[in-house]
DNA sequence: AAACTATCCAACCGCTGTCGT
DNA sequence: TACGACAGCGGTTGGATAGTT
């Protein structure tokens, strides 16, 4: 049986006062962000470390753009989706402002709904079953995965944490800067990648990290 | 106005990857 | 090499709110 991640009878759960999230704006503010394990405790606060750092990362960051999401960020969304499955964090790394569950609830409530309507396959022919237990060597198809054969350069979501842990195979994955998705959802094999750029036969991939960059050029092309 | 249903989203849970010892 | 601790991620849940009957 798994260890609790932290003693349940002297830990608050549930919505979070304002009271709360003043410590913890406090602290972090004082100490930055990092050792989630002490902070409750350090901060003053009868929560999980997770559950602070999840109110942070979420929420409480002062870099978050609250607020509903244009249809520029809605287009990218899928057009990530497309290729990374979901993989949320990577997929808010490259949308300024958002987080990982932001992006995940809205792409559950409103993304999806809409591509069944218009009756897309982009639901199940994404990088990967959604259905299946996530598992991490089964959330990029494997022609996406960095090895030394297929050295991809994914660039690391805009991580606000702890920088002295070393990067984890997502972090060092770089969709290139400049990278669109113009040839459909479908990966093929034999993929030449190298750092900082890769070509799929059939797909042309050009996703931006600017937003409005990447969707400027797509409007532009559109017309 | 009340009851019921649908939707949204914050927060939790459990798992995996990485690091330090 | 093995193991424990920690951080991060994605799936799921439950409460709040909006919409409908």
């Amino acid at each position: 049986m798994r260890k609790p991640c932290c003693e349940k009878t002297e830990i608050t759960k549930g919505a979070w006062s304002k009271q709360e999230d003043q410590k913890l704006i406090d602290y972090i503010q004082k100490h930055g962000e990092g050792c989630w394990n002490s902070l409750p405790k350090a901060a003053g606060l009868r929560r999980c470390g997770k559950s602070c750092r999840l109110r942070w990362i979420n929420y409480l960051r002062p870099d978050l753009k609250r607020g509903s999401f244009g249809e520029d960020e809605e287009d990218l969304i899928i057009r990530l989706h497309a290729l990374l499955g979901n993989r949320w964090s990577l997929i808010a790394g490259r949308l300024p402002g958002r987080t990982d569950n932001e992006v995940k609830n809205y792409w559950n409530s409103h993304i999806r709904k809409k591509l069944v309507k218009m009756g897309t396959t982009a639901t199940t022919s994404t990088a990967l079953d959604p259905k299946k237990p996530h598992h991490r060597d089964n959330k990029v198809p494997l022609l996406m995965q960095p090895d030394a054969r297929n050295p991809i350069l994914f660039r690391p979501p805009a991580k606000t944490m702890d920088q002295k842990r070393a990067p984890k195979h997502d972090d060092e994955m770089d969709v290139s800067d400049s990278m669109s998705i113009n040839g459909g959802n479908q990966l093929q094999t034999g993929v030449i990648m190298s750092n900082k750029s890769f070509c799929l036969p059939d797909l042309n991939l050009d996703l931006t990290l600017s937003l409005q960059l990447a969707v400027g050029e797509r409007h532009q092309s559109d017309i």
